[in-house]
RNA sequence: GGCGUCAUAGCCAAGUGGUAAGGCAAGGGUCUGCAAAACCCUGACUCCCCGGUUCAAAUCCGGGUGGCGCCU
């Protein structure tokens, strides 16, 4: 059976180009797992690849959605599960590389999100729910009915609270009471480049000012002008929220680049978090972060 | 030179006699259908320095140092 290799790692750290060079080492094609790439439009502020940076190499999940659609894990698992079976059938590497570590995991293992669907009015019902009567109430609510999932929900976790009240009341079933093991549904090996903090900031820093350069603020206002409303999960993208903020508080442009920077900075660190639990991950210093040092550790793994 | 004013964590800052709020930054972490989202945790053996008053001082008094303002 084939192997997956995954490209992960913080933001502007250097994993589109890693992972084109590989794709074209192993002649086969890139999955993107990036939850803001998918949206068309969304260019600039996401860094999404551009033609010459694919290098001729084919990009899966990339411009696939509208920016006034909503995606979720489930839906990119499904479609990105499509694709790296097809490719190993074909007898080809399937490359993942991106920075959603979540959209990587549902990749990996089976995960089964509670065996329930979003379910619009039920989230609705508990958002309001939550504004009148505040988080507290939420929280006794889920308490009553999966109290094992309330112990390990902090109140302030409206989000998950409400997820796991919507699974309760959309399938009858806990959320506590489903237990996935993780198990790798494929064999695979990641790496991810890893950068002083310092410096991978810095890189964080120039990259902000070169989104601005090329027209971050249009890009937005554009988005803005085609009636993609500033609600809309994309426009909560990092890059995306802060302009449309600053275009309203009238904030000046340096303001707007600072606030990236910060949110930017913060998302990085997320992301590494979220990596440093990812078996058979492999953290490769910046000087050893090349498509040859990859193919060995991916060929010594085979 | 004189007068006044301020001096608390990397930054902003509350506290004005009873044993150091808060915010930001930074670091660490969580993550199972919104994940570039959402959420959690961590910091001053000490309040510019020295001396004094007091059971008790970041808080009061004296001196010093430094910043700021005004005056000559």
């Amino acid at each position: 059976m084939g192997k997956l290799l995954i490209i992960c790692g913080a933001t502007a750290s250097g994993k589109t180009a890693l992972a084109v060079n590989c794709a074209q080492k192993l002649d086969t094609e890139i999955i993107s797992a990036d939850s803001q790439l998918i949206y068309k439009g969304l260019d600039i502020g996401t860094a999404k690849p551009t033609i010459s940076e694919r290098g001729g190499i084919i990009h899966h999940m990339i411009d696939i959605i509208e920016p006034w659609e909503g995606f979720s894990v489930f839906d990119y698992a499904e479609r990105a599960t499509a694709i790296v079976d097809k490719l190993l059938s074909e007898g080809k590497t399937p490359i993942i590389c991106g920075g959603t570590g979540f959209y990587i995991n549902s990749l990996l293992f089976d995960l089964a999100y509670g065996n329930a669907g979003a379910d619009k009015s039920i989230r609705e019902k508990y958002n309001r729910l939550l504004e009148e009567n505040g988080k507290k109430y939420i929280y006794g609510l889920l308490k009553q009915v999966d109290e094992e999932t309330a112990e390990k929900l902090h109140v302030n976790d409206t989000k998950r609270v409400i997820r796991a009240l919507e699974i309760y009341e959309a399938s009858g079933i806990k959320k506590s009471a489903q237990h996935d093991r993780l198990i790798p549904k494929y064999e695979y090996i990641a790496v991810a480049i890893n950068y002083p903090r310092e410096e991978l900031y810095r890189r964080i820093d120039r990259r902000v000012g070169e989104m601005f350069e090329r027209g971050l603020v249009d890009e937005v206002e554009n988005l803005l002008k085609r009636g993609i409303n500033e609600n809309c999960q994309c426009m909560q993208a990092i890059g995306y929220k802060e302009v449309v903020n600053c275009l309203k508080n009238g904030d000046n442009e340096s303001t707007m680049r600072d606030i990236i920077k910060l949110n930017t900075r913060h998302y990085a660190k997320r992301q590494i978090t979220f990596f440093k639990k990812l078996p058979n991950i492999h953290w490769l210093e910046p000087e050893c972060a090349t498509a040859e040092r990859i193919m060995e550790l991916f060929d010594g793994n085979r």
